[in-house]
DNA sequence: TAAAAATACTGAACACTGTTCATTTTGTCA
DNA sequence: TGACAAAATGAACAGTGTTCAGTATTTTTA
């Protein structure tokens, strides 16, 4: 045999051509600058090819989404042996916000893009998503445990660190950080994440 | 005389059509299923004529993220006579989300939006967004005055205060809370809020 | 009031978009 | 080599934002 295994491998490296290269495109010049036509013709090959491969534009969309959401787990597993939580949920969020600049458009299609296959995040099992959310709800939890954090809602704590961090970078990426001087952005965010843990931090520890 | 004065009337009630049908079919519809065709036959005018009142379909946008923030501005003002500025800076997230929930087309245009127009907030002046900027940040300072936050980062933590809740609404909006019962949404942002600024209170005062 | 000038509006046309599908090309096996 | 299956094509469809020569309407002038 080894003949259906090679073509689902042909299969396999046809769909990471077209990831790859509509990423490429997508980067370079923005999703909204990128057509079907163009990923076609970059990769030397006719428009209707890609969609024996790809339902729709949406779904390479989406897939490219889960390879985000993969790339992003691996960084944020780099923290995992850091003892004390708030160093490490502090540096949590410096993961998160390097990534998000980073990898702009990743970033968008993992918590901003809103195209109509992203309602699977909404009804469906977002598997990606809730790995990374439960991994930093663990380090949360890990924070009320060792006094940092005071109450018991670690649902509504972890909304909250999420929704700090996501809010200073798509606040960013969206162009709505006019008032801080560019070159001052990036210290800007770390200060702004820290100017709740550090307090929090100060108080209740010791 | 008088004749001009007419034209000038009639011009900005043109505009007015053009914009109010626009939201009309945005609010109804969606941004992307919404078309200058679709506008003007809703109007009973021809295409071609929106491009006598407006340059391009970004500026209609961007005209609309104007008005949203004029009636956003207009929110903000109902806490402008509490006294603690910590019970008026929670009241003031409390209008910020509610606006969110309930306008979510404007808050779309004033946050989140990236048509090619929204440059503008980055590089000219953003006057209405620098307006509710301010005000926001006018009311994190009696926070600090009052003693409610430690340190002298204004700039921080009103960046702070703000990604907080731009960060909670915006992951509702783009279907990213697929982790919270719907029904519970609401009562979480405002506990997700809380969460650092009653634990912040309690700590500094008294 | 009639002709001339200015203004307002139209809708066909252009260059694009995502998507489909009959037709052609390529690859596999007997 | 011929028969069948699989893969790739590219023209066509219905839609998009935008432009602009031509038509209709309104205002000004004679």
């Amino acid at each position: 045999m080894g003949i259906k295994e090679r073509k689902d491998r042909d299969r396999e490296e046809m769909k990471k051509l077209i990831l790859d290269t509509s990423l490429k495109l997508f980067t370079e010049e923005g999703f909204g600058k990128v057509s079907m036509r163009k990923i076609a013709s970059k990769m030397e090959y006719s428009p209707g090819t890609i969609y024996l491969y790809f339902k729709n534009k949406d779904e390479i969309l989406y897939e490219l989404h889960n390879i985000a959401f993969d790339k992003f787990y691996s960084e944020q597993m780099k923290i995992k042996d850091i003892e004390d939580p708030m160093e490490k949920l502090i540096k949590h969020g410096e993961i998160y916000i390097d990534f998000a600049l980073k990898n702009t458009e990743y970033y968008d299609l993992m918590f901003i893009m809103n195209a109509t296959g992203f309602e699977i995040a909404k009804k469906e099992e977002w598997k990606v998503g809730f790995r990374t959310f439960d991994y930093l709800k663990s380090n949360v939890q890990e924070c009320f445990d060792a006094g940092y954090f005071k109450g018991d809602d670690v649902m509504a704590a972890t909304i909250a660190t999420w929704s700090l961090v996501h809010g200073i970078v798509s606040l960013y990426i969206r162009n709505r950080l006019a008032m801080i001087p560019e070159n001052y952005v990036r210290h800007m965010m770390s200060e702004s994440m820290k100017f709740f843990f550090e307090n929090l931090k100060k108080q209740n520890k010791k």
